[in-house]
DNA sequence: GAACGTTATGCAAACGTTTGCAATAGGGTG
DNA sequence: CACCCTATTGCAAACGTTTGCATAACGTTC
């Protein structure tokens, strides 16, 4: 432990150089003869010596951090619990790292309204990306026509001067009911809320792939997407209308794996008196029993052009939305 | 948008002030007149202004970011998958907000092996909270004694001269095993891996209670900490030992409910043929089925705690470590 | 009206990098 | 030996804040 910290002058005086060339040295910079670049990078690493962030950022007017904002619509203040996002975050963290920049983690708590402001001008991060549309997208839209480097993770249909990376709901959803039709089920159940942009598409190629079969009928089960509510609103249903239904398209596995509680409790046979097809192929997915059939949507890919199309943009390229390809993963619930 | 970023300089002169009343005025300074200070402040949410946070944090030496420091032992390179510690990661979030501070999340990867150098001296956080003790905390002792302004999410009771803040392990190893057997189980088992320090202490609770108890006997299955292994070893067993337990402690909820998966396919009765409580108390465990008796471990509180001591530290405090109580929650698996 | 105290503001230095430009060293050529 | 060219290095300015100290403004008191 030094008692002070070094800066990059005491570096280049131990080494009798000009704190230009050591500067240089450290950065690689091809102009210094490779004897002094070795002998400043020997000696930095044995001395410990860091550069000074701040001070390089300022020089630099760049920051080499991608913030990542994790965007709810009302509950400011709540942590997430969706194992989803956690693990579209998990691998945007993964694939930041990779490019060699750093993840600032935020929510709209931190970043307040103006985020072009906060993480921009306030030079806290070259670019953002978004995870999560939300229902409103107008702090999406004044922070991008701010001119904010900026990538959003959520339905890519959705029209906007920003590049929305997400996987291809329409096709999802219509694999996922042709799934459940093709396993005997006729009278299908999607369970989520269209109000948000990626399910509206999933419920899209879910009626249309309905539609297309003569006797099969479709309803809609609106509800809050956590496995809570979902598991309340099957309930209730069995109650009141009985089993009014052979197969349920769930936006997602949390909200499958509620509904799969309430039909087992009444003892209603997964799969063969009704089949169900989830979205995400969180872990559970695996383990829960009957393990359940799920659209799985490639997170670890999803990390890696999210941070692609940033950096692009970054460059002053103007990216293109990109949907990614889902699989429909077979298992015992269907 | 700006054709070029307003700084701190501009924005005094449209105000017709200095700098450094400017400054001042934007800090809550209360050695400027009230009347300039509201000015100011106007004028600088009207230009959308905000000050340059590598500038300031050049200048004051401090960067009001904490690092959070995902601690994996081999997988350098693989992303986290437990839901548990991206809850933790989640609920450490919210508390640095809530202290106006900013998380930079980060891994091994990035920070390399000299956490000091990257961060503190790097002048890109002012302190590291480190998620994970892993197996061996030569990396952790080493930032310590560098005086890096530290704290772990780990086991309280580990020796060490930086603050360890956990789950009172051993008391929720003695909890759990009291309900197994209290619940009529003789012959039970502990899932999980005691070369981590926090199951080392559940581990011991659990051969504790056990060897209390005159007719019981204990035994451990010793396995990575995944679901899947968990379903591979139950698996195992039941077949090359037939039900030779009645009881079992995991030391996860995903270990619990990979565990479950593999009983009810060999249509072993849960809790009548066998008790189990897992650990953590994740979202799934109320919604599988049975749902999953557990360890509930508070990470919210945790969170602050977390925080809380490692503010303490950029105080100049030398906190003790804090263990934080757990509770059982009791359902339908035991 | 001079002296003083109080309150509000401005000046200028400092934080530690990076980089355009100037300068130097070294080696070859006419 | 003068000249030029190239390969390295150094000088000094700039990035945008914050803050100790000096100063100005202003009212109060003798």
């Amino acid at each position: 432990m030094q008692s002070k910290k070094m800066k990059l002058a005491d570096l280049a005086k131990l080494a009798g150089v000009s704190t230009s060339t050591a500067s240089r040295a450290l950065n690689n910079n091809p102009l210094i003869k490779e004897a002094t670049r070795n002998k400043l990078q020997a000696l930095a690493k044995k001395h410990n010596f860091s550069l000074n962030a701040a001070a390089s950022r300022l020089r630099l007017q760049k920051t080499n951090v991608i913030a990542v904002l994790i965007n709810f619509d009302a509950e400011t203040e709540q942590s997430i619990d969706d194992p989803f996002l956690l693990k579209v975050v998990s691998d945007i963290n993964l694939a930041v790292n990779r490019q060699g920049y750093e993840l600032l983690l935020s929510n709209s708590y931190m970043a307040g309204d103006d985020w072009h402001g906060y993480f921009i001008d306030g030079r806290r991060a070259d670019g953002v990306i978004v995870v999560g549309q939300g229902k409103q997208q107008a702090r999406i839209e004044r922070s991008a026509s701010a001119g904010t480097p900026l990538v959003v993770w959520g339905d890519p249909k959705t029209e906007g001067d920003y590049p929305i990376v997400g996987s291809d709901n329409y096709r999802a959803g219509c694999m996922a009911t042709q799934h459940l039709l093709d396993q005997g089920a006729r009278r299908v159940l999607f369970m989520g809320d269209p109000a948000h942009a990626e399910l509206a598409e999933r419920y899209r190629g879910f009626c249309e792939q309905v539609d297309k079969t003569p006797d099969a009928t479709a309803s809609l089960l609106k509800i809050d997407i956590t496995s809570q509510a979902a598991y309340e609103v099957i309930n209730h249903t069995l109650l009141s209308e009985g089993l009014s239904f052979d197969g349920i398209f769930a936006c997602s596995d949390m909200v499958a794996l509620g509904a799969m509680k309430a039909l087992k409790e009444r003892y209603v046979s997964i799969p063969n008196d009704v089949r169900i097809v989830g979205f995400d192929d969180i872990a559970m997915a695996d383990i829960s029993s009957p393990s359940l059939t799920t659209i799985k949507q490639n997170t670890r890919l999803a990390g890696q052009v999210l941070v692609d199309k940033l950096l692009a943009q970054l460059q002053g390229d103007k990216p293109q939305p990109a949907q990614l390809d889902v699989e429909l993963i077979k298992r015992q619930s269907s």
